[in-house]
DNA sequence: GTGAAAGCGCTAACAA
DNA sequence: TTGTTAGCGCTTTCAC
């Protein structure tokens, strides 16, 4: 492997211009600069990222944490800050805490100590906690905020109200609401805007696993409220609701209509095809990626923001019988 | 932050001791041993990857690359791997090539300069390039076979067979095959198998985007064959297939029986759930990381192997109306 | 078993 | 603009 003395040999300058000559291009002459730079090409020069990062403290690594790489909301976002962190030349070091909780600190304790900065993506770990990541180095949160950090969170209560409405438009008056984690930031979040909508009563039936066999659960649950409808913490629920109401022989969306979160790709595959709350997963990816940038360069302290979600309306949601618009 | 030498003095002893206390444990004395592991826990001490890495030559990074993050057989196998790395202290390096051929060559060159090993996924690229890369360091191939090189593939020539057996145990004798990319190692793979089971006469309807998309365009087709059944390149596929025929008024599986192959989530999430050719993905991570970890201590070359899959039965197949048994 | 010393490949002052 | 000189924090001979 060529080193970037060889290049520099090659070249004929010393390994400063031709470190140079690479990384600052404009700091050197044009004709010098062409002499390594063809010099580098020739020789297949590839940079020591190690011996970078350990000579300019810059590691060039962006560290991601995640619950669940087999979750496709998590999934999106790992993309998201994989492009984005393409672009500027980073790449990624991925951590899947797999839901370990005890783990996770640790796992961010390891990576922090060798990354630029990290994107967390941790639902339930202790807002203390957090605190003590973010005094460790940059960091930015994604679907969680934390008061005073830097986030990426989705406008879910405004999704919340979007469903609401739609649904008092098509004449429910009663919705239960299936919950996701109780610790969960996003699901505090969505809770708030329960009550948003005038006209429309909401029963909130509890905590579920954000998996599709928590909805399934939580079907029989929802059911027993007598709710013409029923909103979702996220569409793996939404699709469990569906699959039990199926098999208890309710239909969707002709007796009851359901409402999901996310918008994941299974949600478009569905019969009756689910309509729910599209949260540009993501993008959210990117923006917390080029968020973290921003905090490593301007060392501003970084806003959080929110991003607008959409209601797609697909087959799931209909007009409640009883108050059916004649035809 | 503390370094091995803060370490180091808090202990009494010398840079070289703290090293080997906490990477050699045995050729350190006792007491030695732990006045070092004591001290670094005492201030916090975290080893400098890039440090150790330009040391000693090893990055303790693996490599891992795929077409596509969002693809959850791709995130499946990024789990297994996420998750056997981390039980040997290594880290992954994500990339996703995001389905581009052209860039992947590149990503890969850039990462395998910084990694001591790589999880190559990439059902696309020329098999002469995969030895280009072979030979620039340890590699290990997912889902797909290059003479000489290591891999992890799925046995899903047996998955095929499996699938036409149950298909004709149900009365079915004209099946027909959705195929996926035309390039792809494991459509060519599947393929051969198609001849396998007697009784059953299998038309391809040719390759079709491995995508929900790519099903629905393929539906039409696999009806025009008059085939009783279709088995799929993959779920989203099948999914994709199922959609369309739902929306053709062909009931799945009264009228054509459908088979999908990985046993995504949205599997069983579907009515009818779909049967299906489980491979197991997660394991395929978890058996490419640790052999890529042979590959590099015993130096070994490191054989193919062909992890076992499995029909899932589930509602989406039946037995073939003209042919039913009598109950 | 332990320490001293020499780098790993690169960047970043500092001089020139 | 360029080269010289020091390291970055760690591992690893090599003596002791």
């Amino acid at each position: 492997m060529a080193t970037l003395r060889d290049v520099a040999v090659a070249a004929g300058v010393s390994p400063a211009t031709a470190s140079r000559a690479l990384s600052a291009p404009d700091t050197v002459s044009t004709a010098r600069r062409h002499r390594v730079i063809e010099a580098a090409e020739r020789l297949g020069y590839q940079p020591n990222r190690s011996a970078q990062a350990l000579a300019s403290g810059q590691s060039g690594h962006v560290g991601l944490v995640l619950p669940d790489l087999a979750n496709p909301s998590f999934a999106a976002i790992a993309k998201g800050v994989q492009a984005q962190a393409r672009g500027s030349r980073n790449s990624v070091l991925i951590a899947d805490t797999d839901e370990d909780a005890r783990a996770e600190r640790e796992i961010v304790r390891d990576l922090q100590a060798n990354v630029d900065g990290l994107v967390l993506c941790s639902p339930r770990m202790p807002e203390e906690q957090i605190r003590e990541c973010a005094a460790a180095g940059p960091l930015v949160l994604v679907n969680r905020e934390v008061e005073g950090l830097p986030s990426v969170t989705f406008d879910s209560a405004a999704g919340v109200t979007q469903a609401l409405q739609h649904l008092r438009a098509l004449g429910h008056r009663h919705v239960a609401y299936v919950g996701g984690p109780t610790s969960s930031w996003s699901d505090a979040h969505r809770r708030r805007a329960l009550g948003s909508v005038d006209g429309v009563e909401v029963t909130d039936v509890g905590s579920h696993r954000p998996v599709h066999q928590g909805g399934v659960a939580a079907a029989d649950l929802a059911l027993e409220t007598g709710a013409t409808a029923v909103l979702c913490y996220n569409d793996l629920i939404a699709l469990g609701v569906m699959s039990r109401l199926r098999a208890r022989g309710v239909t969707v969306p002709d007796d009851i209509s359901v409402v999901g979160f996310d918008d994941i790709g299974a949600a478009s595959y569905v019969s009756p095809m689910l309509t729910t709350v599209a949260i540009p997963l993501t993008r959210a990816g990117h923006e917390a990626t080029t968020m973290l940038e921003q905090l490593r360069s301007d060392g501003t302290d970084g806003h959080p923001v929110r991003l607008p979600v959409e209601l797609v309306v697909r087959e799931s949601t209909s007009p409640h019988a009883s108050t059916a618009p004649l035809t």
